[in-house]
DNA sequence: TCTGGGGTCCTAGGACCC
DNA sequence: TCTGGGGTCCTAGGACCC
């Protein structure tokens, strides 16, 4: 008989479990995380109806004796590699999903450990006692049904779904437990009468397509069936990186809005570099007085994690908006990048002292040196810098809009 | 009921090239 | 010269997830 090898382990209340820990003064009582909104809260609070992502005001009128702690994200990391280390101690195909789970593939590990669910039940065990904090674990042959089997053996529990008995565990269950389910697609299926799992097996892929798009409905469609070929992937890269604040709609100038574009952009800038990557294209998006919000983007020839390109090219899209919206109320919403590229060694052709520049990876240092071009472009021409070739470019030097390439060769 | 910050993926239309 | 098909890239928006 075939075994079941696939786990999605997935920790209890993470932020809420850990803040217990570290405090026992609060075992058994209402514990939310966070400020502003609830990131996290214990099966305690969630007695009272308080959820994770909901307000702090709505959460303490539904459960006034809610007792509020701050995040400490340092010690999250710290439990959260424990945790991975103990995966990993069972198999190296762990794939992480966020700071607080991950799936395994374990088929490979059977003959050392025993069974997928023995493994499981370890896991449970190792993680319980050398941190305290409880894991909840799916036990299935396929990623996305362990992903829901973990879901509904919340808390501190275990579900195995033995082969052949998949598609009895998962018809009857709601369509929110698919992964990729949300509320408006829940609404469209529930305008068509389909409410469980099992309901959207049934459905001819058609009626699905005109309802969702083609995508979606394959993917639900599969997924409804038991079909999901997905394997365990060991490492995923960043595909885009941004940063985003939430202040209220009402600022409506450049000069109101470049402070928090730089605060925006210099994190983002400083993670890039930070994970060695380059972006091609910059998001910037602007919320509106009505709460809604539109995106402006670009996309450049060569990757940058210079603040200052980024910058650049994020005023021109802010610039944007404002022409097209001049009447708005309006804020800065976020920034982001995606169209990630490598860490590569940059030299500028444009005129910067070497010394100046500090030490650091190359592309630390390139950036670095792009930031002063930026500004010395600026001073010179009276015009910013779009983007910087990995080649030697003046040919490409372009005033024509009103911005400049930079030239940058590779070393 | 949009309050938080960080992401992923998909769609649709247009530009451009062969 | 016109029509058509296919592919790629870019832009803007939206749904969903943790």
């Amino acid at each position: 008989m075939d075994v079941p090898g696939i786990l999605h382990a997935d920790l209890d209340a993470f932020y809420a479990a850990v803040a217990v820990l570290e405090n026992p003064s609060l075992v058994g009582k209402a514990v939310a995380v966070g400020s502003g909104v609830v990131l996290s809260c214990t099966y305690e609070a969630r007695e009272f109806g308080v959820r994770g992502g909901m307000r702090v005001v709505d959460a303490r009128a539904r459960c006034p004796h809610l007792i509020l702690v701050e995040g400490v994200f340092g010690s999250y990391t710290e439990y959260s590699r424990t945790v991975f280390d103990i995966f990993e101690s069972y198999t190296p195909f762990v794939e992480p999903l966020s700071i607080d789970e991950a799936f395994l593939d374990v088929t490979g590990s059977v003959h050392l450990f025993g069974s997928p669910a023995d493994i499981a039940r370890r896991i449970r065990r190792d993680v319980r006692k050398q941190t305290g904090l409880a894991v909840s674990v799916g036990v299935t042959g396929r990623k996305f049904l362990s992903k829901i089997a973990s879901q509904v053996a919340k808390p501190d529990g275990m579900i195995v779904v033995q082969p052949g008995q998949e598609l009895e565990f998962l018809h009857p269950l709601q369509v929110s437990h698919l992964w990729g389910v949300g509320p408006v697609t829940e609404r469209k299926l529930g305008e068509l009468g389909l409410e469980t799992i099992g309901d959207i097996a049934t459905t001819p892929i058609d009626a699905l397509i005109a309802m969702l798009g083609s995508a979606a409905a394959h993917h639900l469609h599969a997924l409804a069936n038991n079909h999901d070929p997905r394997p365990v992937e060991r490492t995923r890269r960043a595909r885009s990186v941004g940063a985003q604040s939430a202040l209220r709609p009402e600022r409506r100038t450049m000069e109101d809005l470049l402070p928090i574009l730089q605060r925006l952009t210099d994190r983002v800038a400083s993670r890039l570099r930070a994970k060695g990557r380059s972006a091609r294209t910059v998001t910037v998006r602007v919320r509106f007085g009505d709460l809604s919000s539109v995106t402006r983007s670009a996309t450049v020839r060569s990757p940058t994690a210079s603040t200052a390109a980024l910058m650049a090219i994020e005023r021109r899209l802010l610039q944007k908006v404002l022409d097209r919206y001049p009447k708005h109320e309006i804020t800065l919403l976020g920034v982001s990048t995606s169209g990630l590229g490598f860490d590569e060694p940059i030299q500028l052709a444009f005129d910067v002292d070497d010394d100046a520049l500090g030490g650091g990876t190359p592309h630390e240092i390139g950036s670095r040196a792009l930031d002063e071009s930026v500004d010395e472009v600026r001073r010179r021409f009276g015009r910013d810098i779009l983007a910087h070739g990995s080649d030697l470019l003046s040919e490409r030097t372009d005033f024509s809009d009103g911005l400049a390439e930079v030239m940058i060769k590779d070393d």
